[in-house]
DNA sequence: CTTGACATAGAACAAATGTGCGATTATAAT
DNA sequence: ATTATAATCGCACATTTGTTCTATGTCAAG
């Protein structure tokens, strides 16, 4: 029997509208229209679209200007015309997500928040998409050689090569840590960045890689 | 930044219309219409509009999508955020000093050239005096959380408050390391970054403190 | 004065676009 | 089962909006 895979019913559409919404103005530089919406989102009638739009601004998400043609406005975005990343030539503007805890996932939904991290770019590739920050809140990532209050830098995504550091979510153990990750197999090798310390071997499903480590920055008393 | 009358000076009803442009954009998240634009530069007819909006776009001031609403787009627009982190383009040169090592003091004097690392001004406190980069070599630090390869920014002086993470020469050991350093009295207590490490002791003439320890940036793959 | 490029109106038009509303279905609560 | 609520669909409608076409005005060069 095959069924709709949805998990999540509200905050979902939401989110993949917001999402698409950040995404089409980067790359137009104007809003889209509410049937482009609906085209890109597979919503068949712009009514829906309207009532999705009206959510998202019940939720402080975005801003619209009633009745003019591509009104919208994300409220949480300091609206660059030119890149949601704000590549603002030396400077990366990437989006700060709150805190990361062993205890809970990655807030990826929650990119509510106007606060970003200002890093030179030179200090990255060439790749700058999908980057997000960070902040480590306890010392159960000690074995990453994190600390308490560190900012982590991830890209977002599901899959990491082997041996490269990944926040992953264990299904089992309900908690997010940052690890370098092997694939060997059905199981996972995941080793600490603490070379001192010895691996844990979990379910190749039992891991959900939640972004990729970038870079690690720690700011002490200045 | 202001944009300069190059060899080919722009009209003075044009220079107006970009403008214009910039400052609904930026205000408003999205660009004006064609009659808006009439509007507000006193244009009273949307041909004529067009046509200064043409030579915009032969100009290459601006793009647009042809036949959309509101498909304006600035090609060259510095628009920068003042309320946020006003100056965030800002960049502070770092001078690199080379590698520090377990086994050998800090170098003094920059080697190579001049290399140096770049860093966003925002990061730092508003004293920006006496920093200077070493690369880590080595996992001997990994007790201050310090992986082979970060990167490590200090202030150079040779005296810290309790509990700042300093570099520090121990005379007797002969080795440099990083820790949080306590004065007690006569001794010094040497406590890892690690709160699961025990501190050590040494005498306080025994210890040389190289510089305060401002910043670590871990860079992983990227 | 004539010519011709440039600037300007004005209006008409087709397409794009946001909104409203009734109708239908799904979901959850009772 | 029944009811209430949320989600969804279609579609018509009224504007909004970009384009185009014709006509006119300006002004310097020939």
């Amino acid at each position: 029997m095959k069924t709709k895979t949805k998990n999540t019913k509200l905050p979902e559409r939401q989110a993949k509208m917001y999402a698409f919404l950040s995404d089409y103005i980067n790359t137009n530089g104007f809003p889209p229209t509410v049937r482009e919406i609906g085209e890109a989102l597979d919503i068949p009638s712009t009514s829906l679209v309207s009532y999705y739009l009206k959510g998202l601004e019940e939720r402080g998400m975005i801003d619209r200007e009633s009745s003019i043609s591509r009104g919208i406005r994300l409220v949480s975005d300091p609206y660059q015309p030119t890149d949601f990343w704000a590549d603002s030539g030396e400077t990366l503007s990437i989006p700060f997500l709150g805190y990361i805890v062993a205890s809970a996932p990655i807030p990826v939904e929650a990119l509510t928040g106007t606060e970003t991290v200002e890093i030179n770019r030179a200090l990255f590739g060439r790749d700058v998409n999908g980057l997000f920050a960070l902040q480590v809140q306890g010392n159960s990532m000690i074995d990453a050689l994190i600390h308490d209050g560190d900012t982590v830098i991830l890209r977002h995504q599901d899959r990491v090569e082997n041996g490269e550091m990944a926040a992953v979510w264990l299904n089992s153990n309900a908690e997010t840590t940052l690890k370098k990750v092997y694939y060997e197999g059905a199981r996972v090798r995941l080793q600490p960045a603490n070379p001192t310390m010895e691996p844990i071997f979990v379910p190749a499903n039992d891991v959900r890689v939640q972004g990729k480590v970038v870079m690690v920055i720690r700011q002490l008393s200045n």
